[in-house]
DNA sequence: TAGTGGTCTAGACCACATA
DNA sequence: ATGTGGTCTAGACCACTAT
């Protein structure tokens, strides 16, 4: 409240608000804007600016109508070894991960699909869309790309909130296995950011890989994906442990 | 300006801005929150807006007395063969890398330094700070702990601008080879911060790893290392090409 | 309907960099 | 001395979510 110092009043209670937040439940609610400008007696707009900074920091998560909340990070390892599951890498946490069909379309491959999967030109591949949940929160969404031929039938035989891994095992006999594999931090294109429900463009770790199946030596699935970066920080090891 | 839809005005006018600047030339300056405030007809703070939204996306750095300028991304790629260079990597995008040695201090190892260089207790180490600069702007810091023994008279052999991998391969005789290599993108702690000279805690692409000496078959160093990840963009990769 | 966060204007003072 | 970005108050309207 009083800036006794140098450093700006809305960083003072943004520590303040920080320090009790490492041991605040996650999804418990925050003091709204107003609240937080009658107790610390500031402008709203300072108040929003505490806000924000913590949201910045990703130590809580804003939705318009509702209130601000306490996040909580999840650490998405990548390493030589395997290439990370979400599901996993959710329940470990102790969260509830959830996956769901959006749509499942049949079309003919792009370009780029077709070389990744050494198609022959016009093949067809189905395009699965999927959306990825948290808690019941969206954090993410991502495409796989199959063979049409290796999966007839799969609109039907795959439902809305199956897994797709164990429909391809089960279903199909197909053992798909990481051949390779990319994760960069971007900014989410204007369509991924639609589909993840935001208004502006939020940080994402953007994945990509190829898998193959050893039955039959030839990559099966292009898979690409999304994943909130202010819900997943993105972690690389090598070697050791 | 006129908000036909219901797309904010510092969106839109974000929007255009943006694009106009992929064809911007890195380094170049951006117009004014008053300029751009005046050209728009915008009260400053709205114009404010906009430049902020395009800090968030990366695309410009902002200076307070200087202005905003126009950024440009270098990919920090990292795979399972090699951890990458920070000079390679700034030279291969065409800019200028420049590594400073800030201090060099010989102390107590550490326990957690004593342990991943398998030192006995109270071995000394040297403690080498430095700094990373692209084009002259200071972009990064890291740390190097080498166990003392192996570099006597450090401090004297090592100048200010040289290289530390040179100044051990060649004034030494030791060959370091990444062993552990880890990268995260995490905030940086207030220290960090105020070693890049910010105010605000950046994110940062946080590095650690312990390279070992093939002839000495030991390990000899630990590196640990923060780049703004304002100016770097983390970019794993595994398999293919 | 009340409360939340999101946007916008108006106007002020400040620290900092440059000339 | 001027211009830059950084902070802060005042007050307004809006869209969305809950009840």
């Amino acid at each position: 409240m009083a800036p006794s110092t140098d450093t700006p009043t809305y960083l003072a209670v943004a520590g303040v608000l920080a320090r009790s937040l490492s041991s605040a439940k996650p999804g418990s609610r925050l003091p709204s804007e107003n609240e937080l400008a009658r107790t610390y007696g500031l402008h709203r707009q300072t108040a929003r600016a505490v806000l924000q900074e913590l949201e910045r920091r990703h130590l809580v998560r804003r939705v318009r109508g509702r209130g601000t909340f306490v996040a909580s990070l999840i650490d998405y390892r990548v390493g030589p070894g395997a290439a990370p599951s979400f599901s996993e890498t959710v329940r470990r946490t102790g969260a509830a991960p959830r996956s769901e069909t959006e749509s499942i379309r049949l079309r003919a491959a792009p370009a780029a699909v077709r070389a990744e999967l050494e198609l022959a030109t016009g093949a067809q591949v189905y395009l699965i869309s999927r959306r990825r949940f948290v808690d019941d929160e969206l954090v993410g969404c991502g495409d796989t790309y199959l063979a049409a031929d290796l999966v007839p039938d799969l609109p039907r035989r795959l439902h809305r909130s199956a897994s797709l891994y164990e429909a391809l095992t089960e279903g199909y006999d197909l053992e798909p296995v990481r051949a390779v594999y990319r994760a960069e931090v971007e900014l989410a294109s204007e369509r991924v950011t639609r589909r993840l429900g935001l208004d502006a463009q939020p940080w994402t770790i953007a994945t990509r890989g190829i898998a193959e199946c050893a039955r039959l030596r030839r990559p099966i699935e292009v898979t690409a994906g999304w994943l909130r970066a202010d819900v997943f920080r993105l972690v690389v090891e090598f070697g050791g442990r």
